[in-house]
DNA sequence: TGTTATCTGTAATTAAATTACATTTTGTGC
DNA sequence: GCACAAAATGTAATTTAATTACAGATAACA
């Protein structure tokens, strides 16, 4: 979601009555005020025309024209949504359309519930970990080998194990001082929740990149959410697992940028020591 | 670019001369435009309010306000390429909009770069082959990892090998019916152009999902251009990653509708199967 | 070159949004 | 619980923006 329709859906927000119908209203029909005037808007919710006035005023734009034009834009950055089910007569322009679609909108919607504080509360137990273990089955297994390549880079003790036996053993031999990585697009695979209880049973930190409110998610101390929910479920795995990776460069980069030497020199150096197998140019 | 500076850029419109003026002076500001009145921009470009109503009509719009809306909601489509450079004072809110705003310019791009003709072509041989061989370095090894798990499932005779070494035997013992899946960011890393060029003496078609006027892309038979040039260096291995995933996902996917019986009901076989090891829900 | 169709501008009209001000509601101290 | 202040809301007036109607100009075509 977008700056402004979070900002309405805030309920912490401090707003009088009138002000709540109105943000009620909009980020039910945000589609359908675009194309209202200020008139038509302050009728259906049932005020008056300057209190939709100074709602807008009071969100710090200049008016209800701007208001709209803002909520436009928004929009149209969500609009990626409408990328509909692939059935069979499809194309194959229409195929890389709604792939690509679905990509956008897992992406964004992962962005919008990507908690600041809780990124930076991972990347620290990351950091402080003395090792990290990463799980993941099937389809989330090159997510993890992925994040496995990304941290080695930057000397972090990492290890992605690839089947579920070593994986489970790595997880009973963690301590307080490990952190558990886990990936799962729907937090329901059981055997990668049951390597998390193992884990957290041990007081290892478990992290879960995963659907929010997923049993995994429950078992997880932090949980990086990843979009899954109201997607058409055909979708889900393949879009999710770029959100996935997605999560994951932020989490390298942050943890490369709070490595201490500055991050464009530490990406330099990594740079520098693949430049020795590539040909031309540079 | 979007709809309507498409179609304001289209020179073959026929369009009067007042209307050329206004087309000009919204595709030199777009953004700009949008914050302004009917009255100031029929000034700036020097034509009357009702000739900038008329050209918005004759767009097929409301009017000059619906115009405008259209105009915000494209440019706010456009304007994830804006993604910034990381540096070193970001903050960890600064690192998550910069990524994720990469991740969309690379889609954006690819997808733009993808011509449906040449994934159909490669989606044939593909089809047709007796066996398929991937191959990607570092980063891409998990790319080809997951490109290979998905193709498993449906019945696609595909194989990754790990090593480059595995990766060199088995180039030189495919045939002309058989494929070679290059994957790489740059399209220059030595190892992945060499097997390229084995393969490519047996016979077989070389497919480079990788960058377009590069040594790989010059070897394969088949390009699949992934997004790399203008973005800042620091983002290529990161988000071209997530395009070609997108990429895979189009093929396997246009693989899996080939295949025969229809995709819906295949791809559900699939998902039951995984149903044995979730937990929950359905 | 005359005729017509199209384009363009001026002026009038209508619609939309904002401002000013009055009234009500809500919250707070006693 | 009452008096007061502060905030919120609504009504009406004003301003601003956009559209429409119409007349003049320009360009296209015979």
């Amino acid at each position: 979601m977008g700056r402004l329709l979070a900002e309405l859906a805030d309920s912490g927000a401090r707003r009088s009555k009138s002000a709540r119908r109105i943000a009620d209203y909009v980020l039910a029909q945000p589609a359908e005020v675009v194309s209202l005037s200020i008139g038509e808007l302050a009728r259906r919710v049932g005020v008056s025309e300057p209190t939709v006035g100074r709602f807008c005023t009071g969100l710090g734009l200049k008016g209800f024209p701007d208001f709209k034009l803002n909520l436009a834009a928004e929009l149209a950055r969500q609009d990626f949504h409408v990328a509909g089910d692939i059935v069979p007569g499809d194309s194959c322009a229409d195929v890389i359309t709604k792939v690509f679609d679905a990509a956008h909108a897992s992406l964004q919607s992962t962005r919008g519930g990507l908690d600041p504080g809780v990124v930076e509360a991972v990347v620290a137990r990351l950091r402080a970990a003395r090792s990290i273990v990463i799980v993941g089955q099937g389809a989330s297994a090159s997510v993890a080998l992925d994040a496995q390549h990304k941290m080695l880079r930057f000397d972090i003790p990492v290890l992605a194990h690839p089947d579920n036996l070593t994986q489970r053993m790595a997880a009973a031999g963690l301590g307080a001082d490990d952190c558990l990585l886990c990936i799962s697009y729907t937090g329901r695979t059981r055997p990668v929740i049951d390597i998390a209880r193992i884990a957290d049973a041990t007081g290892a930190t478990v992290i879960g990149l995963t659907a929010p409110s997923s049993p995994l998610a429950g078992v997880a101390r932090f949980v990086l959410p990843v979009a899954s929910g109201e997607d058409t479920d055909l979708y889900i795995p393949m879009s999710s697992r770029l959100a996935q990776l997605a999560v994951i460069d932020v989490l390298t980069t942050r943890l490369a940028m709070a490595q201490g030497e500055d991050y464009p020199a530490q990406f330099r150096r990594i740079k520098e020591s693949q430049l020795s197998t590539r040909v031309g140019k540079r």
